[in-house]
DNA sequence: TTGTAGGCGTTATCAA
DNA sequence: TTGATAACGCCTACAA
């Protein structure tokens, strides 16, 4: 160990490890060693300190470029979120994953997926995530390029079982005497998918119930004379229509909004129940709420077991429950 | 030029330029002049064509952090968005943000920003941004460190204009003969300080206006009893309230339900205005929409002219609208 | 028109 | 216990 420097901070540039290295007048193996904790490496006391009170005296910020370099690896998780994903629910489970990612040494990163935006070659040219986990379906030729750049690869959304949530909404209308029951569509492309396997859950629960098909309606949460339509389609029926599954609370709430300027009374009028259970819907509505801590954990086992490449072990479990309460 | 090489796809590891190069039988400088559409290197069509093929072929895909690290700079733009900006209007911001500058050759990449949750140089070893832009406050400590990494900082919610918000409430009110007026504040501590704002614009404007001071009440929107207890505590008031100007359109909405359920209807028994304009209070909410447009453009001409290092110009503006309908 | 060589910041390996 | 060195993948000034 030579003369330390007695350097300030590096005006122009930031100040690297090999800076820190000299104005401590040790190696950058050691600054490396000392700035990791390095096991292993039994450095001495005063060194030790040295290297760190210089460390922090320049302001040296570790560089993640050059570290993802070198070990072959970064530390980024991607989520990639499809712009109808973007919700109260998605949001907590991204809250909770980037937690469980937090303790292991990773960061979890949203962006927004288009399908178009930009090719993904593109953007793994801008950042090389260590793994992506995808809210929402991608496109296969996107699918086919994350194979490709080698990234692994967890899908969300295939673990939320839609059509079971549409069995739970029919169910339990069912149980309350509605036998003729109405589903509010989501006019949105980007969820279509989505939405016809939790339709299929109303319709096969129907079914299987003895009851008649479920009325359809199309409902644009955009756009609030939609609703209005819908409720007055449900109304002009001849067999009247007395419960409506929505697609997710934000169009229950919708409907209940609707019924009220019609001076109507959700619950009474017409029953309705929703899913997710968003805190806008938790003054009245009756619906399937999605645990997104449970939804979390699944996703982030998963997560964790593929970087780990040890097989993931998550208990099975579908993360719903029914909550009760005026609208139906 | 020699024997072009007729490796398959490597099964390890991913293909770098190197072995495109390799496996094309040119230089790895070649290679890159041809990858990044280099001008002034006029390459012959025969080569440039071999060496996109073969990159294609090997399923060649940049890795980020080495260009980084050689180019010194990184073309990820973190968003760190704190947990009360995730909702309707910020997500809209960002998309258009991204939008902006994915045309410059940037990602846009979202993290969840939580005062506590990992400490900033920590971060920095795992992302190393050109940019932070800031939805919502951060803690000095974290400024500091943003500033000692010598990356650039743009605050987007310093762009919004809370007062005015509540003057717009209030003043739009008190135009309708309104007099006395409540304020309906939430308790969400992170939230506090915006919130502070735009009340005090609604005082700013009753004092003005010659009316009383607000009637404050505090909302929870996790918890639907205290937006029972605030109508309960308006209704109450020897001096009645007759309009309530909501922190935003999720607690307006509550309160227009809270009314349903007592049987009262929003707008004629009680007159309620929000902030935000989210779908679910476009059925009847009156309210001062945030135009996330206008607010996105202003962010990315901050945004773009700091990354490019020069003066920003972009035009003032508060990006606020009112909505008229049922509500008040 | 193409090739050579050097370097960005960090860390693993090996030598001292 | 610590230090020198090479290497990660990519880009570019310069040489040929």
């Amino acid at each position: 160990m030579t003369e330390p420097d007695t350097a300030a901070p590096i005006p122009g540039r930031r100040a690297t490890s090999a800076d820190v290295a000299r104005a401590s007048g040790v190696s950058r193996a050691t600054v490396s060693y000392v700035l990791n904790d390095v096991p292993g490496k039994s450095i001495s006391a005063a060194t030790r300190q040295l290297v760190l009170d210089t460390a922090q005296r320049l302001g040296h910020i570790p560089y993640a470029p050059a570290r993802s370099l070198r070990s072959g690896r970064s530390n980024i998780v991607l989520a990639l979120v499809r712009d109808f994903a973007i919700g109260y629910v998605a949001n907590n489970v991204l809250r909770r994953l980037d937690l469980a990612l937090a303790e292991h040494g990773y960061v979890l990163l949203a962006h927004r997926y288009d399908g178009d935006l930009r090719p993904m070659t593109e953007l793994w040219g801008l950042v090389s995530p260590a793994l992506v986990v995808t809210m929402g379906g991608l496109a296969l030729s996107d699918e086919e390029a994350i194979a490709l750049a080698q990234t692994k690869l967890v899908r969300a959304h295939g673990l939320m079982p839609n059509e079971r949530i549409g069995r739970m909404q029919a169910g339990y209308l069912a149980s309350r005497e509605h036998t003729r029951l109405g589903y509010a569509f989501p006019t949105d492309p980007a969820i279509e998918l989505i939405a016809r396997e939790r339709l299929e859950g109303v319709r096969a629960q129907c079914r299987e119930l003895g009851l008649p098909e479920p009325s359809i309606q199309e409902v644009d949460s955009a756009r609030p004379e939609t609703v209005y339509a819908a409720l007055d389609a449900w109304a002009a029926e001849g067999a009247r229509v007395t419960a409506i599954c929505a697609h997710n609370d934000e169009i229950a709430v919708m409907l209940a909004e609707g019924l009220a300027a019609r001076g109507l009374q959700v619950g009474r009028d017409l029953a309705v129940i929703g899913v997710d259970d968003i805190p806008v819907a938790r003054m009245s509505m009756t619906t399937v709420r999605i645990d997104a801590v449970g939804w979390a954990q699944a996703v982030a086992e998963d997560v964790l077991a593929l970087l780990g490449d040890r097989p993931s072990t998550h208990a099975p479990g579908d993360f719903l429950e029914l909550i009760v309460r005026d609208s139906a």
